[in-house]
DNA sequence: GATGAATGAGGGTTCATTCAT
DNA sequence: AATGAATGAACCCTCATTCAT
């Protein structure tokens, strides 16, 4: 694959772009290739068709997954809370970096053409069911409230926090312009909120 | 619209299921009458066009939606915990009943194919806005700890019933055969564990 | 064939509207029986198929044509400008009684539907050629100026009184709306002003 | 659009003599393919849909009738008789050497799909208008007989005119095998006998 | 006689993919 | 490597015609 990484680029963010917006069967090579400026045989030179762009995409989306998300995770911070206002913010910060490549991973997961979707679940398994795991290993929950079911209570605060989180890209979604004056720090205070409330509520008096 | 009870519902079926699993533009009216056994002609006889089946589907879908759901809804219960709980057992009940119109449903608010975006956006404001309206209206939150912020409070209640019933709502789709093992009551003995712990956690002593 | 003549007219005339209107193939049997009031399958049952109505429309029409046309020709008129100037006013007339039928048969001359083309043929052979041969029959030519050439002259005073029908046929297609403006008596009264010149030209002094 | 020319004439002809044959709307894009013996997509891939090809086919057209008819047309020629057989032979010739596309042409002033009716009409409003107006400009009718009506007279001799081209049409569309044989020369000179009738009857002595 | 549900071939069109250049 | 002409299966839809009632 050594295509010039100006014209390599070219053709990942029309097609991110484009994946993203229409989602897999919608989304018509023709428009790629317009978008990208290339000739339609190139992206069948390069890529054998479509369903491989796509998984190419996955692939590479994956990789910078990894890279920015998955392996700054520090699993040394064992507190559940903590770890998890951890995640926010690299998720804040991934899309900030990479705007088209998470809206086509979020696509991806909502995906329903038929003929991609036994593959892109075997896909996810590998890393999500891997990222999950660590998610939850090594939590330390010596410090939730004596008496209480620490797979509930846990449970409760995983899902506030993906509430919360899910509340405030649905925000971020409706009003794309104005997306740099709603900063990491602003939300993030907004989440400490949530996160105070959850504390005194479950964790143990200090 | 005169078609054999029989045969209108095999039709009906068979267009949940394919636009639920593809969407508006991917479903195949192909494949719909091959699953329903009838003759292309047939469904253009009754139903215009594609876009006339998908909104006639929306509709029926609304009135069943309307009857087994929004209208048993019981405002007069004016506990937000008690409230939702009694939501979960609708929906609950609901999915059992019709689940691939569940499914459609659910798929259709996801919908974003150009075509009909806009009437269904149309659509779907006036009664879900309206549900919605009335979900959070006359809500007594008396019994909400003092000191304690009542809207995020809420918030957290709403998210973890919502975590619960979409973690619910994964297994039945998961595993379809044995959905009737799972029944109401089983898992809305697991619903109120996690009850008790917001109740404990932010309700004020009885 | 046996349906009450008022049943029978609204099928009539619904097809003839909507054959002449669009044409055999375009002309929708749809839209006749949902013009004539009628089921679907009652025109089949009647005319077995879209063909043999059709051609039911054409011999309708050319009765017409014959009684009120073709029969009223006086042969015993054997100057060519009185007998063609006797057609004129047969044509206006025919017009004004039948004006959906002349529409009809007007079309169907310039139809070219593959399907019908060749049967069509066939039928107009038979009665517009012998139509054509009574037209041009025991004519007495003795008028015309000696030294010229008989046929050709006829030509020409044929052909100026179709250019001269066309042109005024043109005008009442063209403002349906006051046909009855232009009566028969003033349209004649031009006429002759043609046939004046003509017969200046052409006719021996009297 | 840079298909060979073989290919090229091979579509154009196809596509005239469909449209020509059966109208714009009866005219089938299958036909039409494989006549020209291309595949089904290719047609839609030079032409976008049926009625951008259609209307290539006019653009095509007016391109050949304005150089090989329009452009040829002497307009120094003042007398009516002599500019009307100009016509005459500039008209013949055109048949010959496009006769489908002389078809096309004049099925295309029949045409009343409502699909393109409105464009046509704009399209020949530009062309023939203007035609029609330079037909009738500058005219020299000094020569006509005094005391006969202009108009009129011009109007005889027009339709005469008119009256033997298509009788000659006529014949030339049924015998199309041996349209070699009825050269332009054999066919003028049968038109001059009628101009010298003509001329005799009503122009002034010379 | 009368209905209209039901059929299926054919309509125009799209689009991922192939392949000669 | 790069092009874009060429393909054909699949798309949604129309319509004359059939047939059970």
């Amino acid at each position: 694959m050594n295509l010039e990484d100006e014209k390599k680029d070219r053709i990942i963010n029309a097609a991110l772009k484009e994946f993203a917006l229409k989602g897999y069967r919608n989304a018509s090579t023709n428009e790629i290739v317009s978008k990208a400026g290339i000739s339609k045989g190139l992206l069948f030179h390069y890529f054998n068709n479509k369903k491989s762009l796509y998984f190419f995409l996955i692939e590479y989306s994956e990789n910078i997954f990894v890279n920015d998300f998955y392996t700054k995770f520090d699993l040394n911070e064992t507190d559940i809370i903590k770890r998890f206002r951890q995640i926010s913010i690299l998720k804040i910060e991934l899309i900030r970096k990479h705007p088209q490549m998470y809206d086509f991973l979020l696509s991806s997961m909502t995906e329903d053409s038929a003929e991609i979707k036994n593959e892109l679940d075997g896909r996810y398994k590998n890393i999500f069911d891997d990222f999950y795991k660590k998610l939850i290993t090594n939590l330390d929950t010596s410090n939730i409230k004596d008496g209480l079911d620490v797979r509930q209570v846990s449970e409760i605060i995983v899902w506030t926090m993906q509430g919360f989180a899910n509340r405030e890209l649905e925000k971020l979604r409706k009003n794309t312009d104005n997306k740099n004056n709603h900063d990491v720090d602003s939300i993030m205070a907004q989440f400490d909120e949530y996160i105070d409330i959850l504390k005194n509520a479950f964790y143990k008096e200090v």
